[in-house]
DNA sequence: TCACTATATGAATACTTATTCAGTATTATA
DNA sequence: TATAATACTGAATAAGTATTCATATAGTGA
């Protein structure tokens, strides 16, 4: 909340600093943002307790650093995969795709900005809401290109991203069958958005 | 975690249980599970520090009482809801539409119940995967009736309640437009989980 | 009314965890 | 290789919370 984080500027300090970071996100998986003791933090890593506050001066400023580093990571992911398609409609699905991918890669990730709901829920709605603003924009245009149903914009952002964390979930704690392949879970799951569950009469 | 709930015998000791309930609801909510202190609840309820511990031995016994709570209601609602509707496919839509009313209806239910996977990762999983076996049961029944296309009878459970989450997420927000009539929400949801969103070729 | 059970109180105590800081070690560079 | 800058240590201290318990009150049946 107060002051900022401190960059090392050797590489000594910079490994640490990482070490502190990737511990984190691994004790921030497993145990919890809130059942993560500090102490638990420079234990796990092997540092004193008071290395910690060298370059944090609490928590949640970690927290938020880590929630900015796996967003920032996020959206360059679907802009790779974006970029190497043509066609809007077609850019709109491998983006979708590309945010379900993500979600299954990277469970700690997912995990994480989940939890911000928890730990402030102005976090959490900038993450949710500014992604669904920008799931929104590609929909319109496809809306508009008569290659989508007119649905509701907004409501389909959210309903996408509602099935890409709920599909992550379950790959996450490995609940029912073993999907093994994560490509085939996203394309079955696409294939579902697309044309639905129901048969048309 | 080790002794049980201590349920009153008068009339004024149910009174204050049910007051120590309501109040903790209100307080899980508004500041999350991790945040809220033992004497918040009491000071909140109005009652002296060691009241509480006349009825519960720590935060997450109650914590596991309320959860129990709502996941009765709820089934209890989309069993309710079901019982009233005549065939297999229109029962199982009606389900799913209960299942997404009661959470746009319920967000306190909704938010601690979702919370459970950073207290207890093993009261969450059995929630949700509970909830998903009872979907695929009525899916595969109506994809032998041939009803619904031959979609992956868990993955569809997970989507579904992905985005009963996720669009209640939406509303405990306001995020976006409003959406005022919770009604019009979910047969929107339901089209688009019908017939899905893109145009077929 | 008396005796007994159930409820309620909140200051005192016991824990747990965060945070500081005086001292030490390492590294870069002049 | 001296010395300044950076990094590191962990015991000591500060804060924050949980939990207990001696004491007090209210309700109930005989």
């Amino acid at each position: 909340m107060e002051h900022k984080i401190k960059i090392p500027k050797t590489r000594n300090g910079k490994a640490t600093f990482k070490l502190i970071v990737d511990t984190t996100i691994e004790l921030f998986y497993t145990k919890g943002y809130f059942q993560t003791k500090i102490t638990d933090i420079t234990e796990a890593a092997g540092i004193a307790t008071g290395t910690f506050y060298l370059y944090f001066p609490n928590k949640v400023v970690l927290y938020k650093y880590i929630l900015m580093e796996f967003q920032h990571e996020i959206r360059r992911q679907i802009a790779i995969a974006v970029s190497q398609v043509e066609g809007r409609l077609e850019k709109e699905k491998i983006g979708m795709k590309a945010y379900v991918q993500f979600v299954l890669d990277n469970p700690h990730a997912y995990n994480l900005i989940w939890e911000s709901l928890y730990i402030d829920k102005s976090l959490f709605i900038d993450y949710y809401d500014g992604f669904a603003m920008r799931y929104e924009k590609g929909l319109k245009e496809s809306i508009e290109a008569d290659e989508m149903h007119d649905v509701d914009t907004e409501l389909v952002s959210y309903i996408l991203m509602g099935i890409s964390t709920f599909i992550g979930l379950k790959t996450l704690f490995n609940l029912g069958e073993d999907h093994g392949n994560v490509d085939e879970v996203v394309d079955k799951v696409m294939a579902i958005v697309q044309t639905g569950i129901f048969k048309t009469k």
